[in-house]
RNA sequence: GGAUGUUUAGCUCAGCUGGGAGAGCAUCGCCUUUACACGGCGGAGGUCGUAGGUUCGAGCCCUAUAACAUCCACCA
């Protein structure tokens, strides 16, 4: 039997290694339509945080709807690699045992980064498990397992012979720290305070002077030009003429270019075709050469004279300007916010480098993407708005860097012959292995991310998991990732498989603190998924992050709403709890429709209601909406009005009765179960189980289905005119300064007795009435009109009282019907509006005008 | 510089194809009624950011505008 109050540490325990055990989580009946769905693979970096916990559970509650409603349903686990941001962790790591990775070597040191990988997917691997996440783990993939592996060589060597990668000399961000390119979006712009050089450079041949202004004078030793624009007034006569270089006193040509602003700076710019990439494609106009003046760490190379060799490109920013100072040649120094890029990982400032690189050639590849998004390979973006996002960036993206300079990622197939320097691309390593070497590079993690949806299934080979699972039906995802992963994932699919990986993309936001700040180490906000659910519970936490969140929009982590679900989650223990006390163990029951009585009929009538709006909102993934529905089902329809009443009838001396109302308790209860297990598996599988004949597990269970012939309108009405009845008496004892037990006397009027007698009892007990009587006319006391009835509450209240209260009354009636009288005296309403609501007004104020005259009559007999 | 989102009760947020403003929490009052005080019952609380427009009718549609947030972008 269940406890008084629900705990979730009891009711968690053991569950999911039981339904693990038991293959709940795998599929098997290849008869039923196929699901599938893949995890986004968290990085093996850490532990996972609530983001990863909302995601995961939005998938686990479609994984398990999808069960219950009959589909064969596959969710791949797994884990990305995570190149940069792993091999960074494991590097610190070594660096506080003193050793670096060079020490160790390639080999070594990915020794140390398999043993981190492992340590952490076992973390992940725990919290998965703590979620409740129904994944099937004899499917289980990680990014650089020899499958993936294999999809990855594939991949590039295919794109490579079709000349969509290439290798190329290109300026590139480069992360000096971590001592790699990096690709475009990983480099995050920020406005940053920095300062503004003027200098002036000598024109040769003359005492005049050029002023050029720069934020980053350290360059200025890669400089091959200055540039001004040909149509400007000022400068155009200087075009062919050569000035000082201030910083090594080297000349530099004046050239002209369109490309320099006139109204910027001082209109004459220095050209640094190695460190910028505007400056890149002026030098290559203009043939001229690009010295490269910065090493790899971003240290000063020989370029830069004796002086500068090896200092850090800032201590050199400093020295330099002070040098130049120092011969007169300083101008002035702006202080200027200006964007300046940052490494994603390692947040330092990129340093646009020139460099030999691969890329993916991303125009066909987009064009493809966005003539799909016409077609019925079109990936369904939910919320719609996100799809704008997406064809956006698709539209203009430039081609993208997949080299990395670091070890932990998949090697790049290209090989360079010992003596001819030949490269070849291949799949296999050549058979003469031992006259190449392999590129060094790896590529960025996300070009494997981008195969995940099929590579997991197989691919390339013609697996029988491809051919049923593929493509997938929904991917869950948060907006953040739409570049770095949804839209690889569509391009390298639609250009692999021919096909979309995924019909839909369901994409969640991401949450934030209760300030509504980013979760952020360094601003410690962060909360951890774990203590939440040992404070409140899985459930508590799961039904938290998914209903109290608008599709698309970001969301604030709330204590307060954890505190919420869980007393919801108590409620509707506690509701099975008294059903269950109820129960003889083992009793069958099953509704007899002819012994149905109103409030029976009113209660299924909502259920079925209640069923459709739930499925109507889980089929669209709206899950806070569907959770709304229930939750108002559970409460209103349920728990305070059913579930009152029917204490009512079990106390009755009617076996019958007393039997059809348990079983339509129990009928309640277990759909009630099933609608909500999805979002809170635990508890739902705790009162499951304590359910007379019931299967092995809720996760076997099949979802309610709407019956259209419980839906009754009638016994509707009937008992929320008793509701409004038992109400209206609630509020008059509150008014009066009565006790809500306080005995009373109702007097009724009505010309459908026979109804209203059934209603008598469950009046007579919900309002304490001493006693109710039918009569045929009011002598005195308030009238209060239903649809059935026309009531009055018998007291000893004086006159001045009742007259207030007949006034009130009379007042919100009078307008009401001044409303409806407006709205229907106005011509274009009848001409214009629908039939029906015009229909519906006159009726509502037909009603208004019977009611206000019955009060005004009693009015006028006071 | 582009783009998107948000703006509704004290707080956090719903409000579905335009047809009488809702929830949770907080707040006030009453109640230990045998499922639940992690509770029940009953209240109070809103010029729906601002200004126009469309419409018989606007929180919802259109146009401007403000504030906040986010994303994208090579201005030296």
């Amino acid at each position: 039997m269940l406890s008084k109050h629900y705990d979730h540490h009891e009711v968690e325990k053991g569950k999911y290694d039981e339904w693990k055990k038991r293959g709940y989580f795998g599929t098997k009946d290849l008869t039923k339509t196929k699901f599938s769905m893949v995890i986004p693979p968290p990085n093996v970096t850490g532990k996972l945080h609530l983001g990863h916990a909302w995601n995961t559970t939005i998938q686990d509650i479609i994984a398990r709807y999808k069960r219950a409603k009959g589909y064969d349903v596959l969710w791949v686990p797994g884990m990305d690699h995570a190149g940069i941001a792993t091999q960074a962790k494991v590097e610190e790591r070594l660096r506080k045992e003193g050793i670096s990775r060079y020490d160790l070597g390639r080999e070594k040191f990915l020794e140390k980064a398999y043993e981190w990988k492992k340590e952490y997917s076992e973390t992940i691997h725990d919290q998965w498990k703590m979620m409740g996440l129904s994944l099937d783990y004899n499917r289980e993939r990680f990014t650089l397992d020899e499958g993936l592996n294999k999809a990855v060589r594939h991949v590039f060597c295919e794109l490579y012979k079709k000349g969509l990668i290439y290798r190329g000399e290109k300026i590139i961000n480069w992360d000096p720290v971590l001592k790699t390119a990096l690709s475009n979006i990983e480099v995050i712009h920020s406005d940053d305070q920095g300062k503004f050089y003027y200098f002036k450079y000598q024109i040769v041949g003359t005492s005049r002077f050029l002023e050029v202004a720069t934020t980053r004078p350290e360059t200025m030793f890669g400089d091959v030009c200055v540039v001004v624009n040909p149509r400007d007034e000022r400068y155009k006569d200087l075009i062919g003429k050569k000035v000082i270089n201030p910083a090594n006193h080297e000349e530099l040509p004046i050239i002209g270019d369109e490309y320099v602003d006139i109204e910027f700076g001082t209109g004459a710019m220095k050209c640094t075709p190695a460190h910028d990439p505007n400056d890149f494609e002026i030098a290559k106009r203009h043939h001229l050469p690009h010295p490269i003046c910065m090493n790899e760490d971003a240290t000063m190379n020989d370029l830069c004279g004796e002086k500068y060799v090896g200092l850090d490109r800032y201590e050199c920013r400093d020295k330099l300007v002070a040098a130049i100072e120092k011969e007169g040649n300083l101008i002035k120094i702006e202080n200027i916010v200006h964007p300046v890029g940052h490494s994603e990982r390692s947040k330092c400032v990129v340093e646009p480098y020139l460099s030999k690189q691969w890329f993916v050639k991303m125009k066909p590849l987009a064009m493809q993407a966005l003539e799909a998004q016409k077609s019925e390979n079109r990936v369904d973006f939910i919320p719609e708005r996100f799809e704008k996002i997406f064809t956006n960036w698709m539209k203009d993206c430039e081609d993208w860097c997949i080299s990395r300079q670091l070890w932990w990622g998949h090697r790049i197939p290209a090989y360079y012959h010992k003596t001819t320097g030949e490269m070849i691309v291949c799949e296999e390593p050549p058979k003469d292995l031992e006259n190449y070497i392999q590129d060094e590079d790896v590529l960025d993690t996300w070009f494997s991310s981008a195969l995940w949806p099929f590579s997991t299934l197989g691919w390339p080979e013609k697996t029988e998991d491809l051919k049923r699972y593929y493509p997938l039906d929904v991917l869950v995802t948060a907006y953040d990732i739409i570049f770095f992963w949804v839209s690889r994932m569509i391009f390298q699919g639609l250009e692999f498989t021919d096909t979309h990986p995924f019909k839909k993309v369901l994409i969640h936001g991401l949450i934030r603190d209760e300030q509504g700040r980013k979760m952020s180490k360094s601003l410690g906000n962060g909360i951890d998924p774990i203590d939440v659910i040992e404070k409140y519970g899985v459930d508590a936490l799961r039904y938290f992050l998914t209903t109290s969140t608008s599709p698309g929009l970001d969301t604030r982590y709330s204590d307060i709403k954890l505190q919420s679900a869980s007393n919801y989650l108590n409620k509707i223990w506690n509701a099975a709890r008294f059903i269950l006390l109820n129960l003889e163990k083992e009793e069958k029951l099953d509704i007899d429709d002819s012994k149905l009585d109103v409030l029976d009929r009113f209660i299924l009538s909502r259920l079925n209601k209640c069923v459709e709006n739930v499925t109507l909102n889980m089929d669209k993934y709206d899950f806070a909406n569907a959770s709304t529905h229930l939750y108002n089902f559970v409460y209103d329809d349920f728990t305070s009005w059913y579930l009152e009443l029917a204490k009512v009838k079990l106390n009755t001396a009617d076996v019958e009765s007393v039997r059809n109302t348990k079983a339509v308790l129990l009928k309640v209860l277990k759909d009630i179960v099933i609608l909500i297990y999805p979002y809170v598996p635990f508890i739902a599988e705790e009162i499951y189980q304590q359910l007379p004949h019931h299967l092995e597990s809720i996760m076997l269970e099949t979802y309610p289905e709407v019956s259209k012939e419980r839906y009754d309108e009638k016994s509707e009405m009937i008992v929320l005119d008793l509701i409004k009845m038992i109400k209206d008496v609630r509020s008059y004892k509150v008014d009066c300064k009565l006790a809500p037990n306080a005995p009373i006397e109702l007097e009724i009027i009505t010309n459908q007795r026979p109804l209203v007698e059934i209603l008598l009892p469950f009046l007579k007990r919900m309002t304490f009435a001493s006693k109710i009587n039918f009569v045929n006319e009011f002598k005195d006391g308030n009238p209060r009109v239903y649809q059935l009835a026309t009531m009055v509450i018998k007291d000893n209240v004086d006159k001045e009282k009742l007259l207030a209260t007949l006034n009130a009354e009379i007042e919100r009636l009078e307008q009401e019907v001044a409303r409806g009288e407006k709205m229907l005296s106005n011509e274009n309403f009848i001409a214009k509006a629908p039939k029906e609501k015009v229909a519906l007004e006159q009726k509502k104020l037909a009603d208004y005008k019977k009611q206000l005259q019955e009060y005004r009559d009693k009015k006028n007999n006071l």
